[in-house]
DNA sequence: CCCCAGCCCTGGCGGC
DNA sequence: TGCCGCCAGGGCTGGG
């Protein structure tokens, strides 16, 4: 299950291996990859012929390749087109050898340009489908900010407009959140899954997060505090880092990188998925506390009762 | 503004 | 052994 840091693992190893090379030739092999494309299946695949790819940008778990088209105008003030990706649940983007066997859930292969000692070929593979990819105009970032990690360009896929920015961001703004947050009728856990409000943040990350801050995700957000909430946005963050430090985490063995290998990292958990399992942190406190499940918007919440005390009802 | 249910989808797994 | 139903997940839509 992707999160931020398996895409950044994926848009960084895009970068290095197929930024400055062009689409030689797009196929698309199951049209529910490209369901969200407008246009349909054949547009897309000529929508991509010929681009090239000029870089590889993040925001979130959203990632794009930002394309110049032949025949479009020289780069310049022009917005421009870029191939937009979301993983969704299982999507990897894989460079590999035209001659490799294709993978049983192949859906989109991308043949590039050839460069020396690189893959000729970018496959998308998704089993669950709940990813996809589109070929997406750009526009201004509302702020005129960069629109993402991977380029200075104050642009945005148009789909990618209403997302946050999120905590690895070097624009991210902590205080503005707050202020955000002190003001909403919600609760913790929700807000930090609302892409709208900072991005890259998955059922995974928030629960390791309040575990961290020590904060239960069912407190009302307008009773936070400042410090807590920096605290809370602080923890997120170095969770998502260490992620990235290890080549992104992810225990779900559907996941790899885009050479391939795999972005399984198998450091424990404090929080997720470990129902009836000691609380690591009242352990190492001398007390005995099992992590408990509830559950959360048709999943699944993890948190320590003794750590995390579930607020009381206002 | 906020919340929730439902949908998209596959395959692993538990239960019978 | 097989079949069925449940579960996991993010993002979006539409309705309350």
């Amino acid at each position: 299950m992707p999160e931020l840091p398996e895409v950044e693992v994926v848009r960084s190893g895009l970068e290095r291996w197929a930024v400055g090379r062009r689409i030689t030739d797009a196929r698309v092999l199951d049209t529910r990859s490209v369901r969200r494309h407008d246009g349909g299946a054949g547009h897309f695949e000529q929508a991509l012929d010929g681009a090239l790819i000029s870089g590889a940008v993040r925001r979130g778990k959203y990632l794009w390749l930002l394309l110049d088209t032949p025949g479009s105008d020289a780069p310049g003030p022009f917005p421009g087109t870029a191939l937009l990706a979301h993983l969704g649940m299982s999507g990897q983007l894989l460079m590999e050898d035209p001659s490799a066997t294709d993978e049983k859930h192949l859906k989109v292969r991308l043949s590039l340009s050839p460069s020396p000692g690189k893959p000729d070929e970018l496959r998308f593979v998704d089993q669950r489908i709940f990813g996809g990819l589109s070929v997406t105009s750009m526009v201004p970032t509302l702020d005129g900010l960069p629109g993402g990690l991977g380029s200075e360009a104050p642009l945005l896929p148009q789909e990618v407009s209403g997302i946050a920015r999120d905590l690895l961001d070097p624009h991210f703004d902590p205080d503005a959140v707050h202020d955000v947050l002190h003001r909403r009728k919600s609760t913790v856990k929700r807000s930090l899954l609302d892409q709208n409000l900072l991005s890259g943040v998955g059922n995974i990350y928030a629960d390791e997060a309040l575990w961290a801050a020590r904060l239960h995700g069912e407190r009302p957000t307008n009773t936070l505090r400042r410090p807590e909430t920096l605290r809370l946005l602080e923890a997120a963050r170095d969770v998502m880092e260490r992620a990235l430090a290890a080549g992104g985490t992810s225990f779900d063995s559907l996941y790899v990188n885009v050479n391939g290998a795999s972005g399984y990292f198998s450091r424990s958990l404090n929080a997720y998925g470990r129902e009836g399992e000691p609380c690591l942190r009242c352990a190492a406190e001398g007390r005995q506390t099992l992590i408990r499940r509830a559950s959360f918007m048709n999943r699944s919440s993890y948190f320590c009762p003794k750590c995390q005390p579930v607020p009381r009802k206002r």
